[in-house]
DNA sequence: CTGAAAGCGCTTACAG
DNA sequence: CTGAAAGCGCTTACAG
């Protein structure tokens, strides 16, 4: 009787619960033409049955679109790890899909935020945010919540975003390389105007400044994110008559270039060169050696993210629209006192003793 | 007339195309039963009329569901890109989620494959399938189209299936370090069992054979795809009393686990062991040195599997039920001739003689 | 407050 | 490939 498979209708709730069709409907519907006896029988039914609608129009699990730009990397992939893991808690479906650049031009921002409300999507959620302001302006008028996470350029008012604390990693990542002995430190960044750059920059000037080591002009570089310019960036520093023992990279792909560049002339790393990046993506603990380097938590940053998305969808006030998280140093193999093998000269801050191992626990 | 508060309905879209409501009812639901000129002129109409269904439920578009099972990793994420990019050109949306091994205990497989059809998803995507065969059976009762990118087991009978050709790309690997020059060379492989494992040790053996090299039982072994099982299986090679010039990794990770493994002892790549890994991940190119590797057209599978997975949705009878694309090798600077930067021998089989360099591009 | 009856929007098995 | 016809699940105006 009553096939599992048989999705429950009205009728069904009907007969169980001894009244008609229509009035099942009507309190489905929630009209006020119900006597409460029946209306609390009829819904202590319909949930018995797992009532869920007419087909097709089940209850949809709500879904979530979250957005990146261009392709996909080692970087968005832990966030969008952290937003599926959450989504799943949470019960929310995550639509993933790309958005170029270059589609900015192709579709209008309406249009966009058009067919995502029309997909009846609870939030979105962007990526190392390209976003124009016509873009997010359009999600806006489609009320449409918008979370950004690590957002390239400074969060816009009303704009909620979720970050790390770029600053303090940079101070940190710089900190234990004055703490291993290093004197002569180079920064090796991102895009000067984005935000994470220049926290991450503000952060090494401010540890070298404390410690009293000068910053000379050539040691200070803005490049793209990307292995590439830390091979060329690398290349230009090693190749200085005075080259660095320490490069502080903006982010793990950067620091991956720059211990090619090294390896390609004989330097060794960290023998010869402490590299330290930033990010910690599945790049940093895979390399040879493995790289330390300034964690950011960025599966959580993807769950925040979307539990935030999910707060606004809910129409909750949410205090602050800006959130950091807090990055670690984690130190691996890339880094060490300088002058081959040399122990540190003097006692770090409280980091540098573990240096000289990789074991990959954050410290 | 037509007041513009008016929802439109089938009927009003099949007026004025001048076909029947049954058969606008087949274009919106995306049957095959309906000739390409009305088809079109259907859809046409429907976006005029912006219909958007019954009782205001907006016309989702079709959603696929891609499941990956526990961490995404930098293999998955090349697949994953794959499939949005074909995803966005088909306007379909992707819906992603993770499967933990450990949830097929906990959530019946016929719950699992219920919630989806729920959902209404028109198709699941598998990637480097766990999938129990109680699995596969009920997304089959669902009536649930499946596709299997790279499965770990012999695809089952009637289960679509994308891989690409591992014995192949077996083959090419060794016969690029035979052409080197090289002769005790190690093959460092995944799980006995799984398929691609197989299929990449008997293009290894093959190569070997055909050149008439002696492959040693210490120098083959079976463990996980994993850098650590790379670190640990490099270490056992180079300790080897008659250790190996060569090493065959059958993917990125275990490779670099062995250049890792090869710096801890002082053993320079590639000028005292060469390197081959397999996949081409976006690891490979980040290396230091970059990764000589046979590459898998991950993206592409991702495509293929998501066209596919359409084409089975809209009840396509698909001639066959397995599809390999092609591997190539990618000569990058993980390999060279044996015995310190001597140059090869003899000429090699074609791809060799770019070896030295690390270009990128694929040979 | 309740439900019989009419009717709406959609789907589908089937005949042509 | 198309559509007439049957039918499903639901809603609603209205009689009681």
């Amino acid at each position: 009787m009553g096939g599992k498979g048989d999705r429950p209708t009205l009728a069904t709730v009907a007969a169980s619960a001894g009244v008609s069709v229509a009035t099942v409907s009507k309190v489905v519907n929630g009209r006020s033409d119900v006597s409460p006896a029946t209306r609390a029988l009829v819904e202590h039914l319909l949930a018995q049955h797992d009532y869920v609608g007419r087909r097709g129009e089940a209850v949809q699990r709500p879904t979530v679109e979250l957005v990146f730009y261009n392709d996909l990397n080692a970087y968005y992939t832990e966030v969008v790890q952290g937003v599926v893991r959450a989504a799943g808690e949470e019960d929310v479906a995550v639509v993933l899909s790309s958005r170029s650049t270059a589609a900015t031009a192709e579709q209008s921002a309406a249009s966009w935020a058009r067919e995502l409300a029309a997909a009846t999507r609870r939030a979105v959620i962007v990526v190392t945010s390209e976003l124009t302001a016509t873009e997010v302006a359009a999600l806006a008028r489609a009320r449409l919540p918008l979370v950004v996470v690590d957002p390239n350029n400074l969060p816009r008012t009303r704009v909620m975003s979720v970050g790390s604390t770029n600053f303090a990693g940079g101070l940190a990542a710089t900190q234990h390389l004055i703490g291993l002995g290093h004197e002569r430190i180079a920064y090796l960044g991102g895009p000067a105007r984005t935000t994470s750059n220049q926290a991450r920059v503000h952060g090494f000037r401010g540890a070298m400044e404390a410690a009293g080591l000068p910053v000379r002009d050539e040691y200070v570089q803005y490049r793209q994110f990307r292995y590439e310019e830390g091979v060329a960036g690398g290349a230009t520093l090693l190749d200085l008559r005075e080259s660095p023992t320490a490069v502080f990279a903006a982010n793990d792909e950067i620091a991956l270039g720059v211990i090619e560049a090294a390896r390609v002339r004989g330097v060794r790393v960290p023998e010869d060169l402490s590299v330290v990046g930033f990010d910690d993506t599945q790049l940093a603990a895979l390399g040879s050696p493995p790289l330390t380097t300034v964690r950011q938590p960025l599966r959580e940053m993807g769950a925040v993210a979307l539990r935030r998305a999910l707060r606004l969808a809910a129409g909750e006030e949410i205090e602050s629209h800006h959130i950091e998280l807090a990055t670690e140093l984690v130190v691996r193999g890339s880094t060490a006192a300088p002058g081959r093998r040399v122990l540190p000269r003097r006692a770090p801050e409280g980091d540098g003793a573990a240096s000289a191992g990789f074991s990959g626990v954050p410290v």
